[in-house]
DNA sequence: TCGGGTACTTAGCAATGAGCAG
DNA sequence: CTGCTCATTGCTAAGTACCCGA
């Protein structure tokens, strides 16, 4: 196996030096590195195969993929491990040698799937969607009353009354946006009877309703074991019979299987649609997407999909058609699946090639802050920010659609100020605007003078509410960036400055000496560093304050059990001095031991509540996912002979099940 | 270039449930 | 066993990106 992962090692190596020179030098020689590609890349019995170029993907089964490692396992004529400049005729040489070895192999044993046009998939089947329940109408004694008398309402009309009644504890029922829309949406829903005398939601009273609900919701928690098994075990037979589909021979999990149920919209932030009824779907609803050559889901029972296509250029099974914005919605596959697997893979690589040339683009910007023309020195401050402090593109939205919230191409002049001196530093920026999910960014940045003076210039002349980089949008930003790297957007910088934030920071906060919790400590560490780089922030927990407490209690008590062991191992010791037999001699060193262990145990605690405290508003879990390619944190693992399950739980394992496999302990982002 | 449409990733929060102390 | 706490999972909104036709 060890032998195995250095040849592993060795291959992923030239994959990634040696073909992006290629790429660059020798257009023409692509094709051949594609055949490479494969090759190198038909060994993992990981679940992944990708290629930068979507016409490349192929797959095969694990098991076969298993085999064939087996099939290469003794070949170790090469391994050097520190290749960083092997000649390239020789690496060449080597990977065709392997080519036509793997390729009669593979040409031997599978089928290949190889997709060349842009195709997802050749094979897909699956079940369609979960409806939502139907709605059960309350019993009679469930009243709802309209100016203090009880009034029955039709099943439509009282089916929305039952999600504001549901919602009645939340803060957002007293806003007039979320009462107005509601009430406008409610009323399209009542009887015409209903319609006149319902005029004034103020007038409504839902309580009873609620506190139904209430009890409902407490009746569950209160069943028996033996009803809660049967609930669950009924779940699980939905999910085995809905939750997966069949893409190309591999039974793949379903990420949303279930349609969203009927309610009332809850936008982030100030939304203009809040309260705005979210309507129930109907097969009628439905698009299925399905290969020509599967059993095909039948609708329910009586009724009809709206439409069933066949398009493999698209990997959603089922969609429909939202009324509150009226976007698209999707049933996809799971994080887990080869085809999310391939495209997060994909994304790394990109952001790997970035770095690359990131020194090239950067250069390229600071010389365009000096440029004769505005649109060119907008562009080149956008993506200053956007590589300097990670901000997202900022695409354009349509107003009064949405919140109100911007990202770097449409800051506009009301976002920031500038500050020619400020707390002793020159040049600084301070940012304040409202973010994706109407999270608010606040940071006060120093930035080079050319910056400063570009930020002044766009600013001359213009309202508040004008858009600071008026002669850019993220299509212009985004158009440039391909000119500068195939495959380069605004994102991609996002994803590199996080991957390589955390690969730093671990390089610079991982201490050899110390155990393995001060080590995760360090890693979450490294992974919050990059959490606030990218803004991810939570609302502190509801029981923060409280659960502080609790730990520092529990360290309190440890420090008390420590102090006492001490004391004990004191008495021990000099107990052993006097006596000097055998048994008092064990003693002391039980006595020590157990000193040892309560010493790690309070250790353990303060490392966690130092953790815990900074981490009072960052999530983690967002950058960790979507961010950091996994390879360096598999990597910093192997090294430090952690068990890679104290960073990713089971389900971050599925979904980063390739990078397990791929990654050894010197992988470098 | 602009608006509209589509597909897919990224995001925080609420509900759930596993594990643990009492 | 019970109640509590915290991590995990589910949910779905809100982004990015890119295509197309006028």
């Amino acid at each position: 196996d060890k032998k195995h992962r250095d040849k592993e090692r060795e291959k992923m190596k030239h994959k990634d030096g040696s073909t992006d020179k290629y790429k660059d030098k020798h257009k023409e020689k692509r094709k051949e590195e594609k055949v490479n590609y494969h090759a190198d890349n038909s060994w993992k019995n990981a679940c992944m195969h990708v290629k930068s170029e979507p016409e490349d993907d192929f797959y095969h089964s694990p098991k076969q993929s298993l085999k064939r490692e087996r099939d290469e396992d003794n070949d170790s004529e090469f391994k050097p491990k520190k290749i960083k400049t092997e000649n390239d005729k020789k690496a060449k040489k080597r990977k065709q040698d392997e080519v036509s070895n793997g390729h009669n192999i593979m040409k031997a044993k599978w089928e290949e799937e190889r997709y060349t046009d842009g195709s997802k998939w050749r094979f897909l089947e699956h079940k369609g969607p979960v409806f939502a329940p139907p709605y059960e109408p309350l019993p009679n004694h469930v009243k709802f009353y309209y100016d203090g008398k009880a009034m029955k309402l039709s099943p439509e009309a009282e089916e929305v009354a039952t999600f504001f009644a549901k919602m009645l504890d939340h803060e957002y029922t007293t806003k007039d946006i979320f009462r107005k829309n509601f009430f406008k949406d409610w009323r399209k829903e009542m009887t015409t009877e209903e319609k006149a005398k319902l005029t004034d939601l103020k007038k409504c009273n839902f309580t009873e309703m609620s506190e139904y609900f209430k009890a409902q919701s407490e009746a569950r928690k209160a069943m028996t074991k033996e009803e809660k098994q049967k609930i669950k075990e009924e779940n699980e037979r939905i999910l085995q019979e809905y939750g997966f589909c069949i893409m190309d021979n591999h039974r793949e999990r379903i990420a949303n299987f279930r349609i969203e149920p009927p309610g009332l919209f809850r936008g982030r932030g100030d939304h203009p649609k809040m309260g705005m009824l979210k309507r129930r779907i109907r097969p009628e609803d439905i698009i299925v997407n399905c290969s020509k050559d599967s059993k095909h889901p039948e609708p329910p029972p009586g009724r009809k999909w709206k439409e069933v296509r066949h398009d493999n250029k698209v990997t959603w099974l089922v969609s429909w058609t939202e009324n509150i914005q009226g976007s698209i919605k999707y049933i996809m596959l799971n994080p887990s699946s080869r085809i999310k697997g391939e495209k997060d893979w994909q994304k790394y690589e990109t952001a790997r090639r970035l770095k690359k040339c990131v020194d090239r683009i950067r250069n390229q910007y600071r010389e365009d802050w000096k440029s004769k023309e505005m649109r060119i020195r907008q562009r080149a401050v956008a993506l200053y920010f956007i590589d300097k402090l990670a901000l997202r593109a900022g695409n354009e939205k349509e107003e009064g659609e949405t919140a109100d919230t911007v990202g770097c191409c449409s800051l506009r002049v009301e976002h920031i100020k500038l500050y020619p001196e400020n707390d002793g530093q020159e040049y600084v920026v301070e940012f304040d605007f409202l973010g994706k999910d109407s999270i608010r960014y606040y940071n006060k940045v120093p930035v080079e003078k050319r910056v400063f003076k570009n930020l002044q210039l766009f600013m001359e002349n213009k309202e508040p509410d004008d858009d600071l980089f008026d002669r850019l949008n993220t299509s212009i930003l985004n158009k440039h960036l391909q000119e500068l790297m195939d495959g380069l957007t605004a994102k991609v910088f996002r994803t590199y400055n996080a991957s390589i934030t955390l690969q730093q920071q671990l390089k610079e906060l991982t201490n050899v000496e110390e155990n393995i919790p001060a080590k995760i400590l360090s890693y979450n560490r490294a992974n919050r560093a990059v959490a606030i780089l990218c803004n991810h922030q939570r609302a502190p927990p509801k029981t923060f304050e409280k659960s502080m407490q609790n730990l520092q209690a529990k360290i309190d008590a440890k420090r008390d059990q420590l102090s006492d062991a001490k004391r004990e191992l004191k008495s021990a010791k000099a107990d052993a001095k006097v006596r000097k037999d055998e048994k008092s001699k064990k003693t002391v060193e039980t006595k020590k031991k157990a000193v040892q262990r309560i010493e790690e145990q309070l250790m353990k605690l303060e490392v966690q509540a130092t953790d815990r405290e900074e981490n009072k508003q960052i999530a983690l879990g967002t950058s960790k996912l979507n961010y950091l390619d996994p390879r360096i944190s598999v990597a910093w693992c192997k090294k430090w002979g952690i068990p890679v399950e104290k960073i990713y739980n089971k389900t971050q394992r599925e979904k980063f099940a390739w990078a397990i496999d791929m990654a050894d302990e010197d992988f470098e982002f």
